[in-house]
DNA sequence: ATTAAATATGCCTTTACAGTTATATTCCAT
DNA sequence: ATGGAATATAACTGTAAAGGCATATTTAAT
């Protein structure tokens, strides 16, 4: 039942759901990287790696600081919590359902005596 | 620093961010489908709702059950499980490290006095 | 000004996947 | 057993995105 949750998108969801990108924002988790330390972890040639960057920061799910030559890329904290918030309420919406199915097995339960 | 997580999957994740297949788990939501009835509401030929939910079902995002003619479809708990574990384990390392800058920046202040 | 390092971008090829059409399969009703 | 309804699957086409290569851009150092 509950409707459309806010920030949450498909094309987000699409910017996490490759291998080399996931593999990018695990590295993050630690803390900030270059492009160039990103390619080098994950063996990815330099414009390969750019390029997924900027998937993920189109989507939202990293920023840039930019310190002279080199980008600092980092997570933002907000996409986390959007999917947390999505997966919760289906999680909720789930339970609900088994509640309300409880309610009817009673309400049959009852008419019977 | 927070390791794999268990169950958590870039195809899992693949498998959702499709506009259909996401406007199905919507659907699914308020309870279990048909084939039928899916490919109805969304404007989906009956092949290509039938494709969706393989890709979900294979992914482990529905389950199948079938009656007679019919098949139903309904979601399962346990990827929105693993994907709110998975964002809230970022959420997570994030703020720790922010927790350790404070300690830092403490740390500094201590010693200039 | 010139050079070098770090990164972004444009072009190209290839591959993966969405979508369509036709057909096969399964189950019920008669 | 036959016919029809619901669903799955196979073959095909088109398109979008991954990956590679060459080049442009930005910044610092000399």
């Amino acid at each position: 039942m509950s409707g459309k949750i806010p920030g949450m998108n498909v094309s987000m969801l699409g910017a996490l759901a490759e291998p080399n990108r996931m593999a990018i924002v695990e590295l993050l988790r630690n803390g900030s990287l270059t492009v160039g330390e990103i390619a080098n972890r994950l063996e990815l040639s330099q414009p390969h790696a750019s390029k997924h960057l900027k998937v993920l920061s189109d989507n939202g799910i990293v920023e840039v600081k930019p310190e002279a030559n080199r980008r600092y890329y980092k997570l933002r904290s907000e996409p986390f919590r959007v999917i947390e918030y999505w997966a919760t309420s289906f999680q909720k919406d789930m339970e609900r359902r088994l509640d309300n199915l409880d309610d009817y097995v009673q309400e049959l339960q009852n008419k019977k005596q």
